[in-house]
DNA sequence: GTCTATAACGTGATAGAC
DNA sequence: GTCTATCACGTTATAGAC
């Protein structure tokens, strides 16, 4: 159903989304695109007539894989706790890699600068991170792995403004900054300290 | 010890400090300052020779308001729980005053594309909004009206991370998303709701 | 599908008159 | 301290050859 996939535009929308979560949106341009890729920026207009298109291609992509991402999980019938640790494990990638931003939190940032199709994109993303969180959590609580006031929802909103906004702190402030928040965001909800963290145990001693 | 300070010179901080919050510092531009200002760019130009200047002149006046703001609360001896939604009125102003980001997270987004003395300067305020909150915190949990696991510097980087990612979901999911991390991070510290509380109630209510 | 060439515009910035 | 005028450059985007 999808056989003539180009390999170039999936370049495109890799390199793109690279540069979102580093620069910003409208710190990238379709000249960083090409000479990262070694092509022409006219070939990327070929693919992406306006770079709002591109825009919306990527949050739309990127939606697609966390959907695919949280299907595999569910199929697998992964539990609560491994289900949020996974989650935790994807704006853990971006740090380690470059000190990329979460492009959601990069997006809302520069919200009152974005194309109006990239806003609806980033809100229908907003929502499905959200829901899927709230499930999780949800799921945890029934089976008393997790413990929390309030509505599954509330804390869900809660557990993933607080990952948004520690990523970007850390960029300022370094990668402990970002293990902290996912340490302390555990101890609110009653999970009990790992033994055998030596990283994190470390990372405690280090201040 | 400051007099001759020109009145343009304020507007321009002004103006500028509101078209980073709405935009990002990479997408304004002397054009949209002077344009708002009534001004010609080249006099934005004689205050602030070039745009990196001007965006640590925006930094450095913030987190200068800011330290005041503290300093006014600590002689006034303001309780713990107050200091906390004394701060939490801060970003509350900003969602209200045209759904505007805080400075901090913006540039923290931003923080691949931005130059190098606003980093330095964005490190500084990152730093001493913890310090503050920190504090509050601690002093909170001292007299037994806060109860939290783990630091205070700790439990300050998880408040602080998630306001800031909050104020930033509210641009895509309006209002309430904020009102309810704040509630969230009330609860969490053990603060007990609010009975008076007719408008959070309400929305409560609505989902 | 990718290229060269170019258009139309916004950007940060400077020189010099007033 | 603010203006007019202008510069060099980067930006998104298009036309047309290959």
């Amino acid at each position: 159903m999808s056989p003539p996939r180009s390999n170039t535009k999936d370049a495109i929308l890799d390199t793109a989304e690279s540069l979102l979560q580093e620069r910003g949106f409208n710190a990238f341009s379709y000249q960083h695109i090409s000479e990262q890729l070694g092509v022409k920026n006219a070939a990327i207009h070929y693919h992406f007539p306006n770079k709002a298109g591109l825009g919306v291609a990527v949050i739309e992509r990127y939606n697609r894989n966390f959907h695919d991402w949280v299907a595999r999980h569910q199929q697998r019938g992964t539990k609560p706790l491994a289900m949020l640790r996974g989650y935790f494990a994807i704006p853990l990638r971006f740090m380690r890699d470059g000190q990329k931003a979460c492009p959601l939190g990069v997006l809302e940032a520069e919200f009152g600068a974005i194309p109006d199709p990239m806003r609806d994109a980033v809100r229908t993303l907003d929502a499905d991170i959200r829901g899927f969180l709230s499930e999780a959590l949800e799921q945890g609580r029934q089976q008393a792995v997790f413990q929390f006031n309030g509505t599954a929802q509330d804390k869900a909103l809660l557990v993933v403004s607080a990952l948004q906004g520690a990523l970007q702190i850390s960029r300022a402030a370094g990668t402990k900054a970002f293990m902290t928040v996912i340490r302390q965001i555990e101890r609110d909800l009653g999970v009990e300290e790992q033994r055998d963290k030596i990283s994190s145990q470390s990372l405690l001693v280090s201040r």
